[in-house]
DNA sequence: AATGAATGAGATTTCATTCAT
DNA sequence: GATGAATGAAATCTCATTCAT
């Protein structure tokens, strides 16, 4: 066994250029990361970033594409049939779970959302960011048609709403110690409060 | 006429470089965009950037305060006295102003907010950053002062939540194309829904 | 006036580049040349390479471009209505100015004949290898129909013969040390052998 | 069967390697030529190019060495006690062969002989790429001693002649379609024009 | 005999920045 | 104010080669 870790440590080399490319490209972007911060990172040398991942780009397409199978698996596991405060129920948990276990791979997400044109661009992509609208304003939808919502309910602004302020909590979060702010949110805090507000505001009073 | 100027075309250079950085900062980010960039959009030489703005660094920091400036002028002629339902009216309507004259100006301010690693640091980056929110946070604090809140509701919430969908709407609007979005939102159809949502939920019932 | 040299021996950086750059690539082949072998020898920086010729293979084009225009001028002035033998004549007589004025430019050419799949592909190369070819060819033909050569004489091997046997020569002479080659063999001894062979077997006998 | 391959297919590794090797250095050079380009197309892996030839430079020289040892018996059979008509047609009609069973070979030792400098060099090189052209030259010579030639002859010029339009018209042929040229020419043709313009030239008239 | 993984050195290219005028 | 030319430093990427198995 090569080196001084034990083999439960030992990350691959392709693992290690791979968890630290995420790290670094949610935190500084994909244009200011550069290889040599990967490999000094990962602790390997530069040619095998080529060797597992053909160029910086697919470095980065990679990254994407992998953490999107990943979270693409975790959504689509909420059942359909639920009700839709079932549905905002897991879908926030889901949310504040991949953030707590690994903000990187959620704000690698959001970051690239933001700033699209400092990506490379590839054919997933708009699938890739629409994706976690999408189920939101389906939910909706569905809600709507059981009769669960209130009238004049705008799916595509109810799933911006819940959309955007998760994503802005958990950037806020992320970034606190950054920008000195003393907001004192928590994920769990948040979470109850959105539910409430969208619970009190569009589903139909009995 | 020789070697005098209109007005309006005095500091027509710095002008030039100034918007065009601002609009390439906001496309690409920081680090993507090049002097090069800027000064091939701003149709100027090379050299001008540093005549007038030291380096790419402090072109950057320029732009950030000259919009920062702006920005804070227009949301601090808001009033403090007014009700926390006038105050959204408000709040809401300068955002989708700012917006649709010079969307730049505000998805640079927001792609900052997102990744604050790439960018230049400076000293008063962070009360530039947190400005907005924190006016939401104190708007939100008098009305409860006044009583015009249900009861437990969280002030940094209501924040991140009317900020953050703001900002979402405000994202996708812009990059609806880049995503090959088909989602028919306006600003205005979201500005009535998120004040609808927001008044129901959290305005105390009388 | 910047460093020792006079005006008159001072040649621009971009001759300076466009020289060594010829030389080189005519001994060592395109890709064996590197940008830092031209820098080192015409004494300037690498990224002047860029600023004046794009890249490598921007630099490469347009070496063989101007040393085609600067042959083709002289090759066209060639007049038309001479006879073949005074065509001939005025053939060697240029290639073999060219080739003791500079023999790079000639070999370059040369070079690039030889292994067209080894360098940058662009459009006007075919126009540009097949030229001086073509032209003999002309000479040729316009000769058969003034009656000048004799019967069953084709063309096409008549240019090759001329064309590939002046290329080998120079070839020779230019490679002679490196090959240890003893063949006493001069441009000037090649050229009345060749018109002597070329008029005993095709002209026509009065 | 198993672990025992047939004697055709023993050392294929070996001669894939060669082989395509051969095939590449003729159509990119060496320099252009990298080991993954040739093991891919040999469909070995890396390691076996070293386990075989030593490196590249050893891989290269032994594909001269080899393809040099495979000419040179060839034309050491041509007869030196021949006619120097016989000697012409055997010489050609050798060249002819050659090229159309496998042009590669003859096309390396072209580019070769026309950018040593873009080679590895080692010892036996001057006399590899210098035989075929003395080959010709002792048969001038052994022709002139038995006075089959006309007075003044030069049997360098002659070689010269002989070889580089042989050359020439392989070039050209080989490269035709990349040149996109319309020379209506073949190597047979060729051969019957060079005989009869060197035998009307350069033979003593009975 | 064969391979997947790894590497040091070096190639091309770009970038922010400055100098001389 | 403005510019063409120049540069040092660093980024991306490739290549021949080797190691451990």
């Amino acid at each position: 066994m090569r080196g001084s870790k034990k083999w439960s440590e030992m990350d691959s080399v392709r693992d290690e250029i791979f968890n630290n490319a995420i790290r670094l490209f949610a935190k500084k972007g994909y244009f200011s990361t550069t290889i040599r911060d990967v490999v000094e990172k990962a602790g390997v040398t530069q040619p095998m970033v080529y060797y597992y991942f053909g160029n910086k780009e697919e470095l980065f397409i990679t990254c994407i594409k992998e953490l999107y199978s990943d979270f693409r698996h975790k959504y689509d596991e909420i059942e359909k049939d639920i009700s839709f405060k079932e549905f905002v129920e897991k879908y926030t948990r889901l949310g504040e779970e991949i953030f707590s276990s690994n903000p990187e791979k959620l704000l690698l997400m959001i970051h690239f959302l933001y700033s699209p044109e400092e990506y490379p661009k590839f054919p997933e992509l708009s699938e890739i960011i629409t994706r976690p609208l999408k189920i939101i304003i389906e939910a909706v939808r569905r809600a709507k048609s059981r009769g669960e919502l209130a009238k004049g309910v705008d799916e595509y602004t109810v799933a911006l709403v819940l959309f955007g302020s998760m994503v802005m909590t958990a950037t806020i979060i992320y970034n606190a110690e950054y920008f000195d702010l003393k907001i004192p949110i928590t994920p769990d805090k948040f979470n109850k409060t959105i539910k409430k507000m969208l619970f009190d505001s569009i589903l139909r009073k009995k």
